[in-house]
DNA sequence: CATGAATGAGAGTTCATTCAT
DNA sequence: CATGAATGAACTCTCATTCAT
């Protein structure tokens, strides 16, 4: 993979262009139908230009979840490392999130079409496994922080971070069904639910 | 759709061996993988025997999901029943539901694989969506019938319900990287985890 | 090909109701609906007892053609026979073919669809290029006896007997986008036009 | 559907040379036969290349019988339009389409085997049906001209422009089993026959 | 840089036919 | 006699990829 800074400033427009474009696609239609054509179609070039761009549609899709990832970096970064360290930085963290799903949902909604559609390939991990993997982990961390401070109590923390994430990570797919759902409202009922659970 | 009581015995095997077949595929290769030739292949037949046992892909897929979804339900129903209503049958209802997940895993991971794989037609609700819905409504009833009788606090029961499905279905994921997961133990801390946090 | 007679009261039954459920196929869903399957469905056999009964669809379509055309044949012959030679005659064919064609619109089309649908074999005579042929000379004997009696001028009989062949079998065509069409009608046109035409 | 003009020039000669390449396995093997892959091999192209410009397979068989219909269309028109409106336009008209359907054998056997192949669809009219339909009323409208001028004498138009396409159509079934048939010829009695016949 | 054109593999589906029971 | 089951070939269509211009 070639750095960023490697590029030219036309050649990262033009690769910015096509992942929008194929988030769009994605979060519209899924990922069935989300062939180059479609995105190209919806960019309004050529299919030649993504080949030409990227390596293949693996690439192209690999670059739609980094985007993604990388927005909400930025946006839960800064929010959870001002934060004091342990429990409030696990709210910071829970907030910052839900937050940024609710205000990404086409965004998110691509980035979760790509990992269900991906298809496994034999003798490799799962696709984006590890950067589920990665994001259970810095969880966990998380939360033995708090225990480390003393606000919560002793338990599996990886644990009870894969269910904090997947609690977190549902709110995507219910959003799909309704759109109306109040996303402020289930942070505050799942951070109840997770600090009156792990408290001491 | 025929019943199964209008299908002649021979039949009703044959279509069992091909559910079966696709499971397989499903569960190790994944849905783009698992085209009606190699779910064929697999099963020892060719392409021509599905297409006349079944209408089409939809319908196979479709009983994959119901098959698994009946197992579940056979085994699950009698704990949960047997279980006095409120926290015990949720607690029931918790632990029947991990032990078939970590008891079926290949038939959960070919669920997951139609769930996630069926690609979304416009107009129609998400596939299998209402499924999922069924699911999390019953377990909000659980929730609430266990407010009902004092043991749990006030919360909206459908957002813990969200909560506690996610954290549950994650399992299914999670063993595919890590095989060795301990899922009672898994349970143990999930269920403590809800209890205290929703306890009065 | 058997005789009729060397087959069993039975089994010429099961052919006659075999050949009057593809002609229903036929004429209902046209030629290309009509697989074995669907006819088979049609009559409420299963698929294999057409096998047994027609050495395979080929017969059968034979069979449909053949069936009608002996119809059509039971009807005008008495007629036309009964009529004097020539222009008489004539007449009576004209007009016993309209009114057949009027009075079993099914078996017609049927017999249409058949004709059409029929693919051309390399090296051999068009499908039911035969018959077709009959007709037209069936029809140009009729035209030369006019002019033998006198009441018909001289002109090619073949060219007359194409023209007026396809004239008479357009009405099949036709009744299927307009079935109100006045056939009786259209035979005395017709007569009009020939008689004048071919008139000494 | 787009239209010509924006098209490329390599894009109009490609369209050009597979609808070519399905006009002659249809005129030579028939509609049956007439698969992309035969068409595509006939041509020595991949079958991709076919659906890369066509739409699907329907829109390649319209756009033989467009091709066909506007060559024919080219061919009579002007010699039509010439002509006095009346009965020698009526001339002009069966004169230049048996001239037109004795010098493009291929074309017409190709045009109707599509028109006699293409599968009806429930809830629309019959394949192509308009396009007979409209032949049948201009014929009707010439006829109309030359009772108007006086030339004819009256009877039903539309009775007679039935009887005089059939009798025109014939001869492209005709010449595929007479090859020899002397189509000058037959359209010379045939303008007797319905000269004579709707004289006044 | 970008395009249009072409490829070829693979998808699901249909269907006439065969055959053991 | 009749059936249900199975076959295997052929069908149209889609799509990621490659390449000459």
């Amino acid at each position: 993979m070639r750095s960023d800074s490697s590029r030219t400033f036309t050649e990262l427009a033009r690769r910015r262009q096509i992942v929008d474009g194929a988030i769009d696609v994605l979060a519209d239609e899924g990922y069935a139908a989300a062939s180059l054509a479609a995105i190209a179609q919806r960019v309004g070039i050529s299919k030649g230009v993504i080949s030409y761009h990227f390596a293949g549609k693996d690439e192209l899709l690999s670059e739609v979840v980094a985007s993604v990832l990388a927005q909400a970096g930025e946006y839960m970064g800064p929010r959870v490392t001002a934060a004091r360290p342990g429990l409030e930085a696990l709210r910071a963290y829970v907030r910052s999130n839900l937050d940024f799903i609710d205000g990404h949902r086409r965004g998110l909604r691509a980035l979760v079409e790509v990992l269900r559609g991906s298809p496994p390939r034999a003798g490799e991990p799962a696709p984006y496994g590890p950067e589920r993997e990665d994001a259970v982990t810095a969880l966990a961390r998380m939360l033995a922080e708090g225990q480390r401070t003393g606000e919560l109590t002793e338990f599996d923390t990886r644990h009870a971070a894969v269910a904090l994430r997947a609690s977190i990570d549902a709110v995507t797919e219910l959003l799909r069904t309704d759109p109306d759902l109040d996303v402020q409202s289930y942070a505050t009922d799942l951070l109840r639910l997770f600090e009156q659970g792990l408290a001491r």
